[in-house]
DNA sequence: ATGAAATTATACTAATGGTCTAAAAGGTGA
DNA sequence: TCACCTTTTAGACCATTAGTATAATTTCAT
């Protein structure tokens, strides 16, 4: 029953509109959805995953939306990106989002934390290119350093309090800091004035740093999620993974191996997708730390 | 022994920029300052009283530093204000008290969010004036739009992941940005273009919405302070307050009435001051409910 | 109708912030 | 030294929370 999870995500995202994250408690939502423990926690395996949902609800639509506002229209078209940044900004203050992406920046929780940082990441690549298509093609070099300022810029100027007594629609907002993005954007030019190395930048989200506590979870996860469908050797291999990246100094060379027959073993099996992303992150563990 | 609520707060401290403060239970604070938990809830009412003194420290680490410097020197010295601006940031970011700041944001504990709100309001404020010294007079009309802009452009670019890769010292980051309110500040005062009313603003803090629960909460926590001080007929003035407020509509003129009489009683005690800071919320969240 | 899957109610665990108490330790003035 | 007062301690205790576990029941496709 899609209807059901449906349900769940609704009552959820409800909540979180009127009471925050933070003050909404699973039970919460149970009772708001009118389901049992159980059915929650057979949709989503925490609180976290359920909120990721209702994050990633928000993003697929501000893209739609976003694609939307660009067709059969001019690029460089200033009103169109001054629309389209609203967008975002508008989802996520109706759905009271805003504070959940704030203060997870500091929030550990690997899933969590991962998807906003990614999400994140993306909006700031967006909006750099966005920038060149309205600015001009010189703009390139400065173009991250812009995206950055400029949400930075937006995010501050929201502050209810800053503004709190006029009435001011997001429009006028965004369009407020992209004056302020366009006369300082000449300059920058000029002088060649950038902090941010776009090539170091590109591959920025590949180069998050992956913990070994990050992995070590996911692979528990993974195993605790399909324990019953695993083979006696599929787990042994997931033990023995476990059991060796938890040593001081793992042996790396013996972990290569395990982990290449291992990844093998899975090619056919219905949880290979989610396989590959933990094994991929073992391998990312391995080369970088030792 | 203020020896000992030393001795606390910097193992707190130091728990919090290891840990962070979320993660970081009172229990943890109580192992790592080898005293008990009935000691600590002796200094600090709860956990955020505890993070408030913290915060309070810096706060004021930050604001004699950067009077420091500026003895003898030129308050038009750009370099100067960029330094001051960036004490506060490496104190913070060498706490790692960010995350707190902002995730606070969003949690509507009264007194660590009040406190966090104010230290940012006046954080504003004080940039702003300072822009004005180092940019003239004439900016005056934009200088609290250029704080509020500038906070943004450094707190985002900070982010770790937008950097991570060079090297650069706050100063360098800091007057990166200022580069950039320069270029914006001239056109901002051409053409007028500003978004927070300075006058609104100026009165801002004490707008600051007051919430029922909050005013319960302060007046809760003062009975318990006082508890064995208080005498038979203030203790049931309070109560009766607590009582009257926490029904549906509360009957404002009995209330007035009763804080007013309630408010000389104490004229003279030890108590007086801080309660006249709980009678004034009452007072004001009576008028603005009611 | 049957058997598997989804759902329920509910009991349970562990961690947390915070309260409370009775006893011990420490310091101070007489 | 004694009496008295404050601080400190240890630990029991409470309510809330995220999350687990389980046995019974409902749903539903074949």
């Amino acid at each position: 029953m899609l209807n059901k999870k449906r349900k769940v995500l609704i009552a959820a995202q409800h909540l979180f509109i009127e009471k925050g994250f933070t003050d909404t408690s699973v039970q919460d939502i149970i009772d708001e959805a009118k389901i049992s423990k159980g059915t929650f926690y057979n949709y989503f395996s925490s609180k976290n995953e359920c909120v990721i949902e209702i994050l990633e609800n928000a993003r697929e639509e501000t893209a739609l939306k976003r694609r939307e506002l660009l067709v059969y229209q001019d690029i460089s078209d200033q009103r169109i990106l001054i629309e389209q940044i609203s967008i975002r900004m508008k989802i996520y203050r109706d759905r009271n989002l805003m504070p959940i992406f704030v203060a997870i920046f500091q929030a550990q929780d690997s899933g969590l934390s991962e998807f906003i940082k990614k999400n994140h990441y993306e909006e700031i690549k967006w909006l750099a290119e966005r920038l060149v298509d309205v600015f001009g093609k010189q703009t390139k070099k400065v173009s991250l350093d812009c995206a950055v300022l400029m949400l930075g810029m937006i995010q501050q100027i929201q502050h209810p309090w800053t503004l709190k007594s006029k009435q001011i629609s997001m429009e006028e907002l965004v369009g407020f800091i992209m004056r302020r993005v366009e006369s300082m954007i000449d300059s920058m030019i000029d002088t060649n004035d950038s902090l941010i190395d776009p090539h170091r930048f590109e591959n920025f989200y590949e180069d998050v740093e992956i913990t070994k506590k990050h992995v070590l979870d996911q692979l528990k996860s993974f195993k605790q999620q399909y324990l019953d469908e695993l083979k006696e050797n599929e787990l042994q291999h997931i033990e023995f993974i476990l059991e060796e990246l938890s040593l001081k100094k793992p042996r790396k060379y013996i972990l290569e191996a395990v982990i290449h027959s291992f990844s093998d073993t899975f090619k056919k099996t219905s949880y290979h997708k989610q396989l590959t992303e933990v094994t991929a992150n073992v391998w990312k563990l391995i080369d970088e730390t030792y």
